[in-house]
DNA sequence: ACAATATATGCGTAAAAGCGCATATAAGGG
DNA sequence: CCCTTATATGCGCTTTTACGCATATATTGT
């Protein structure tokens, strides 16, 4: 049970939904989320780690980055349809909107965070 | 996006999953929960109050007694597979199982609950 | 070895959640 | 009309959560 409320308790914020709904377009590091979120880097951190404690990231150490992704089998097992009910629940919400759009945005901005994107 | 952080929000916590634990058997008043989960009155009241703020119960008021049950229809909005979810999570938990153990004795117990049961 | 950069984390503070106590509200019975 | 009972709620207190600042850690390039 300890689990399942572990679980939701890490959906249960704004901040981390967003980064959920950017997680959907594509695996991020931690300061792409930070700049499409416009959030602090400790606050992009901190919130990352604890949906990765929960079971709905992976996280794959590159370098110096580390890069943070849904990870859609452990989903499956605390909540089949989380992508679903997110994706609904935010696809006509303004700020997830503009969360979207910063991260293709941000293809360009990424090349300080994936410098294999501009050599 | 706000009420799906507050339908999470709802969900994690460990009392009002015992809660969905034992309205899954049954509709019950405020009195049968308490007594159930063995908490005081306050906190069954208030946290019966959240689940049903968040859309995730029905309540139906008789005479003294207000009887909440889950509102299916609503989640299925929010959260599909919540029940299964829930059910799973909960069906090897000691707590919960201790939970509806004491729900069936409740029948007894009800009858101070629900004068209509002892006529 | 050192500088630069990305990420993680200890600590302090502010806000929110959870809950008990007392009390209010509301419905029924005598 | 008063008493009893079930439920809801205002208030205060304690615990937890969220987050910024500063700093630690780790990796890469020079």
């Amino acid at each position: 049970m300890h689990d399942l409320v572990k679980a939701f308790k890490a959906l249960s914020d704004e901040t981390r939904l967003r980064m959920l709904n950017v997680l959907l377009e594509r695996e991020c590091c931690v300061c792409e989320v930070m700049q499409v979120l416009d959030i602090s880097q400790t606050r992009a951190s901190r919130n990352l780690g604890m949906l990765y404690d929960a079971g709905f990231l992976k996280m794959r150490k590159d370098g110096l980055w580390s890069h943070y992704s849904i990870d859609y089998e452990s989903v499956k097992k605390y909540c089949p349809n989380l992508v679903e009910v997110v994706m609904m629940a935010l696809e006509d919400n303004e700020e997830a909107a503009l969360d979207r759009e910063r991260l293709r945005e941000a293809e360009r901005i990424g090349s300080a965070c994936a410098p294999e994107c501009c050599e």
